[in-house]
DNA sequence: TCAGGTTAGGCACGCATCATGCATAAGTCA
DNA sequence: TGACTTATGCATGATGCGTGCCTAACCTGA
């Protein structure tokens, strides 16, 4: 991996270069401009506080380095009518990628979240960093032979399926990824790319997908749930993540469940998800087709179909007794657990991802019930379960968010560093 | 409570007025004075990044207001002595109370937390806000009362043991505090002492405590967990309080423990606290005392002493076996919730306070191991379980903080405002 | 004891930033 | 169309803060 082109020909280095002055209003400005809490100078400065003069001088310099544009004039609202200020989204792109247990997605993404040339394939996470992250590498470098010249790459944005120390950027004892311990993700991808890496959590990711430009923006105190082959939680405090002391904050998946034994992947007996997430339901599911006791999964499996969470789903939702029945216990449980989760920590949103989210209302009804109904009502009052559409990619848009977020952060912009 | 005078007279408005222009970075000083991170102007300079010349203007000013006085020479560290710059915490008091369930805690508290004239009293907090209150503010008067001349009364610090709207000083829907529901304590003890207020559930004031001049001191994600008469935990994220949304976030309390159909006084069944509480405690020892299993206890018993959590406590000490396992018992069954709360936050430290603290090493054992044992390795790798001295009133001097922290606060100073 | 080096800390100056006032542009409303 | 309101640029002035210089006060080594 050594001896590679540090800068690549041809490649700007990114981000453009603000001005190491002005920080502080810099940021502000274009922090109210990109999350659209204000698009005129007058608006902008309203918001951050500060002067119409400053305003304007920080908006032309974030023009000039082509961070923020000028759109169509907006509603008079008596006097003359001010300009529309635009986060220029298409300044640059980040390569983002979400690396699951069993499977790969990688896109591109403008400045905002907005995804473009979304690509999924299986993969296992378990051959190792190399393997994987070469493969990720490989479609990153697709993605950049397709960009039209003179695009700037800002940032590699990557989401593992485990604990990860967000400071330098290296897998921590992940349960589920064996040889990744401590294993330089960053140093690999910034090697190959000449530009600044920040990886996370997939789940963390998909929380700040939500809160930055999903269905959480706003909210202060957000409990993500992906519930997809193993189940696990993102959690939002303050409006910032929460990752812990050793970044495996929002371990939901591994609470034991009473009167249960069945065995987890973690090596412990009784787990939530080894009876709610989506491999629990693959398993159940194959079982009564086995068994006969479902006439639909029973179908398909003689018809040579895998027998996989999705078909549990889709059995349910054509009216199978048993499939629903499985669903909905699956809801129940989660439901449970997550009760606890509002109790203690007690957010004004429960956001649910993943694939079995795929289920939708059946699945929320249930889980719904079975939070309020074992949650203290206080902490239920104002609370909101909600699912997130699956097509949303939150994890992918959280990537993005990541890379732009630090990137843009007055921390790294008074004292540019590592990358 | 009407027609009170609202400013007493002889009394200096409090606090002493700060200039309103440099604003941030005289709390910038003050704050690394105060968490004494930095102790002379040299000190302060490098710390907040300021030039030499800011600093030394700011401590004159934060000085000529009896913020900061200057204390003896620092040793050289190679060239002139420095001179050490301190926080006069006594420049000021803070009235702080701790109201508990069945108590009263009151005391005066310096600007740096440093308790004094405290008392403790047995108080039914059920018999509504206006006889606690009142009963409270006696006390504070008999405190007023001991003052020496000329002493400023910043503020009014006070915990509730209940859920409570921070921004507003109301409690919500608080389960053991009949009558209190959105009760107005701040204008209360405002109208009262005509000082500002502020208010907040015992339990997060007693992880402040810990948290700003405790064994929490440097920690960025804490569990505070009170195993009182009832169990609760106060969170800190980032440094942070997490109060959750409704400001109910840390109930552990209520969550069900496997097997168990145990009364709680919430009124569900199989709540944790209703098995491993102080009064659990309490009635398992009353029990055992009764049916002769303790003969430590029911010696106790006949001689007519009330059985407490505190008596079965003495008893394990002194080597009584049926209270040892009683002890035990409640310590691995908190053990395993905290297991959960582990998982799930990934603190960096858990602190015990509270009554059942005092049971010391026999307890803490029992809980790190079952801490330990059923938590994730990653999550525990470098976790500290500690426990806090009772004598330490951490709740009390977390009323102080909170108090201090507030009135010192950017915001505040920037704009003062209530109060 | 004294010289040379090092750190503290005050004072004056100058630069840079930001707010204010004025002029102008461009809209609304009667 | 005129009076009013709002937006925006430019010049001006105040203010905050860093820098350079000086003195004070300590250290080390001869």
């Amino acid at each position: 991996m050594r001896g590679m082109d540090e800068v690549r020909p041809g490649r700007e280095p990114s981000p453009p270069a603000l001005p190491a002055e002005h920080v502080e209003s810099l940021v502000r400005v274009l922090d109210v401009v990109r999350d659209t809490t204000a698009t005129t100078r007058p608006d902008i400065a309203r918001r951050t506080g500060l002067g119409r003069n400053v305003v304007s001088d920080r908006v032309r310099q974030l023009s000039a380095v082509g961070l923020l544009t000028e759109g169509d004039l907006a509603r008079s609202t008596g006097g003359r009518s001010p300009r529309q200020v635009r986060f220029r989204a298409e300044a640059g792109v980040v390569l983002v990628a979400d690396v699951g247990a069993t499977s790969i997605e990688v896109a591109l993404s403008d400045l905002a979240g907005n995804l473009s040339h979304t690509h999924d394939e299986i993969a296992d996470v378990t051959v190792g960093p190399t393997e994987v992250l070469s493969r990720v590498a490989a479609l990153f470098d697709e993605l950049i032979a397709a960009l039209p010249d003179g695009t700037r790459v800002w940032g590699v944005g990557l989401g593992l399926p485990g604990p990860v120390e967000f400071e330098t950027g290296r897998p921590v004892a992940p349960p589920i990824m064996p040889g990744w311990d401590g294993y330089g993700v960053r140093e690999f991808m910034a090697a190959r790319f000449g530009v600044p890496v920040w990886i996370d959590n997939d789940v963390n990711l998909m929380a700040l997908g939500e809160l930055r430009g999903g269905l959480a923006a706003g909210h202060r105190d957000v409990v993500l749930v992906k519930v997809g082959t193993g189940i696990g939680a993102g959690l939002v405090s303050h409006g910032l993540l929460h990752r812990g002391a050793q970044g495996c904050a929002g371990d939901i998946g591994h609470t034991a469940v009473r009167g249960s034994t069945a065995l987890c992947r973690c090596g412990q007996h009784g787990c939530l998800e080894a009876l709610a997430g989506g491999a629990a339901l693959a398993r159940d599911g194959l079982a009564m087709a086995i068994a006969g006791t479902s006439p639909a999964l029973a179908r398909a499996h003689a018809e040579g179909h895998e027998i996989s969470a999705e078909t549990v789903i889709r059995a349910a939702h054509h009216g199978d007794v048993s499939s629903r029945a499985l669903v909905i216990d699956s809801a129940r449980l989660l439901g449970e657990a997550l009760a606890r989760v509002v109790n203690f920590f007690n957010p004004s949103l429960v956001v649910i991802g993943g694939g079995v989210a795929a289920a939708g209302d059946l699945y929320l009804a249930e889980l719904r019930q079975s939070v309020i109904g074992r949650s203290l009502p206080l902490a239920t009052r104002t609370l909101d379960i909600i699912l997130s559409p699956l097509a949303d990619r939150a994890g992918l848009r959280g990537a993005a968010f990541m890379v732009v977020d630090e990137l843009l952060s007055p921390a790294r912009l008074s004292a540019p560093s590592h990358g």
